[in-house]
Order: C-alpha cells, then structure tokens, then sequence
DNA sequence: CATCAGGGCCCTG
DNA sequence: CAGGGCCCTGAT
C-alpha cells in the first residue's frame, strides 16, 4: 500500500491566465484519460503534482470570468514553502496549464468555421493541458496502450498504490507519482505482477533516462518539434501514436498531427464525413483534410471538437455510436 | 469453457 | 514495410 502523508501547510497564491479564458473547458478535459491524482467539479479542480522533490496538493479555484480570468491557487504542501519555490512552482503550473497562451489569431482565424464556430463561441480560448510532467505522462501513455480505459485505470491504480504517495490534503486524498528513480531500481517481474503485462519492459527502460539525468524535460522545451521527436521515439515502447499526444499535450505544438489511431478515425469519419463506424475515411486521407482545413492549427482545432464531444457525452448528451466505441 | 480484440509497439523476415 | 506476438481482461 501506498504512504499517506498529511499536507498540512497551506499556500495561496493567485493565477492569471491570458484571457479569454473559460475555467472548466480548460481545467477539465472528459476526453482525457481518468487518472486517480485529480478530481474536478465546477469552478474547481484538486491535481496533485510532483515539484523540486516535494508532493503538493493543489487546488484551483475559479475567481474570475472568461473574459477577466483569475484563479485563486491553494498549495498545500508537508513543509513551509520558499518564495523561490513558488515562483518556480507558479511558471511550472503556467507552462503545463498554457494559461499564457495567446489564442486571439486562432479565434479569429476560425470563429465562422462551421464545426469549430460553436465551440468558439462557446469555450472562447480553452487551453490544453499536461498537468503531469513529461516522465509522468510517458508513463500514463505505456498503461493507455493496447488495452481499454477500464485495464487503464486498473494498471494505474496498481502502479499508484506500490510507488505512489497518497496525499491528504483539502480533506480529500489523491495519488502523487514516483520519482523515476523508483522504477528504474525495480525489477521487471515485480512490475509483472501489477498485471501490467509486457508494458512493465517499458516502464522501466523509460523511468531510466530520467532517474538518470540524461532527458531533461525543461532543457527539451526549448529544442525544436523534431528534436523532441526523436528523443521520445527513441525511448522503448514510445511510438508514432504516443509521441503524437506527447508533442500536442506537453511540447504544446499546435500543429502536431501524424498520426490517427483506428478509433480516432472512426470518430473523425463520423464528424467530418458521416460516415458510418464500419466505413472511415482513410487516415491519409483525414490528415490531408485537417491541413487544408486547420493548418497550423490543426491538433488544436481536433483537440476543441474533441472535447466537445466528450464534454456532450458526460452530460449524458452524446451521440449513441460514440457508447458503441468506447465499449465501457 | 474457449476465443478474441483492445486508445501500440517491437522485432523479424 | 507487413504482420505476428505480446500480458491480461472483459465481452461474446
């Protein structure tokens, strides 16, 4: 079982994202894997986060309007935290969240667009997010892969509850991931036996470059698309599909779409096209399609109709094939 | 009970 | 560059 540390200290600090700035589009993604180290409800979101070797429990809370955006951010943490340490904290949580993200031009550029016209108007600059660091992400990509969300969210669980560190904080308790250090000394077989499967190989052959010192996320920030690209891709058990989210999700380009999973292509054929599950667009076909429509853009324009279908989903207003894919 | 596909990726030929 | 195999689980 996991420890459980009580985050006593409490910090609060205030956020102001670039605006326009709608808070729960951007702070809550229902298209997105549901990891155990976060929870959301109107106006709020509680994420933990690793940081300069400390766990935080944070919470956001709204404060603002779309248009005057303002969040008040509750740190809580085991020990006092320096000014320092804040302002670090602080442009971490900015880079992860995008909230400095200037997306007037793409407003602009597509606010008649016919699918994505209503989502603008609605959710006027919503963000994209990573609220897990680049480590921590690669290693929710190795669970996501070849399996359903519901092994997902088991594998998750199994890994959180052997290296994680439960944090009670806000009178609530969320995991908190490892260190990379952690994995890379454990064996293969133990991993086996959190019914991982083949994956425990690359969860461990990812977690030894960052235990290591040799990827230093903030020093690939500044790299170009392509040199993080083949960093990634290099990592075992990373491929085409899993660097695709990587460079949209946590590098934040735009423009990164290489690659349609079967699933996604069915979605995508269904949207753009109508066409039926059983007849989708070929994938080369949609990537064409979404360059002359989006352009730079692209990722980030999927990335809004996406969310949207998934935000109509959970409000129990999504559309019947949708149930159909996801099999739940 | 058996079989199969699943939000990939690696390795082989 | 195509296709088999991989761990395991839930669905059939």
């Amino acid at each position: 079982m996991a420890k459980v540390v009580n985050l006593k200290n409490k910090t609060s600090l205030t956020l102001h994202p670039k605006p326009p700035f709608p808070f729960d589009s951007s702070m809550y993604k229902p298209g997105h894997f549901p990891s155990q180290d976060t929870a959301w409800v109107k106006g709020c979101r509680w994420q933990t986060m690793r940081w300069n070797g400390q766990c935080l429990g944070l919470k956001f809370i709204n404060a603002g309007t779309a248009g005057k955006p303002k969040i008040n951010l509750e740190v809580y943490s085991r020990d006092k935290l320096t000014t320092d340490y804040t302002n670090s904290l602080v442009d971490e949580i900015n880079y992860r969240y995008d909230f400095q993200a200037d997306l007037s031009d793409f407003i602009e550029k597509f606010k008649n667009d016919e699918q994505l016209g209503p989502i603008l108007q609605k959710w006027p600059g919503m963000r994209i997010m990573s609220p897990q660091s680049l480590y921590e992400y690669l290693i929710i990509s190795i669970v996501l892969q070849n399996c359903a969300v519901r092994r997902s969210v088991s594998m998750m669980q199994a890994l959180f509850e052997s290296y994680g560190t439960l944090l009670d904080y806000d009178g609530k308790k969320f995991y908190c991931f490892w260190k990379p250090t952690v994995l890379n000394e454990v064996s293969e077989d133990e991993l086996r036996g959190l019914k991982v499967g083949y994956r425990a190989k690359s969860l461990k052959r990812i977690s030894g470059p960052f235990a290591k010192g040799e990827i230093d996320e903030l020093e690939l920030r500044n790299k170009d698309k392509e040199e993080q690209r083949k960093v990634l891709i290099d990592l075992y058990g990373v491929g085409p599909a899993t660097v695709g989210y990587i460079l949209f999700d946590v590098f934040k380009h735009y423009d990164e779409l290489t690659h349609i999973s079967p699933w996604e292509q069915k979605i995508y054929s269904k949207l753009f096209f109508n066409r039926d599950l059983s007849n989708p667009v070929s994938e080369e076909k949609l990537l064409k399609f979404f360059n002359q429509r989006f352009g730079r853009y692209k990722m980030l324009a999927v990335h809004y109709i996406w969310e949207d279908l998934f935000w109509k989903r959970k409000q129990g207003q999504g559309p019947e094939w949708l149930e159909e894919l996801i099999g739940l």
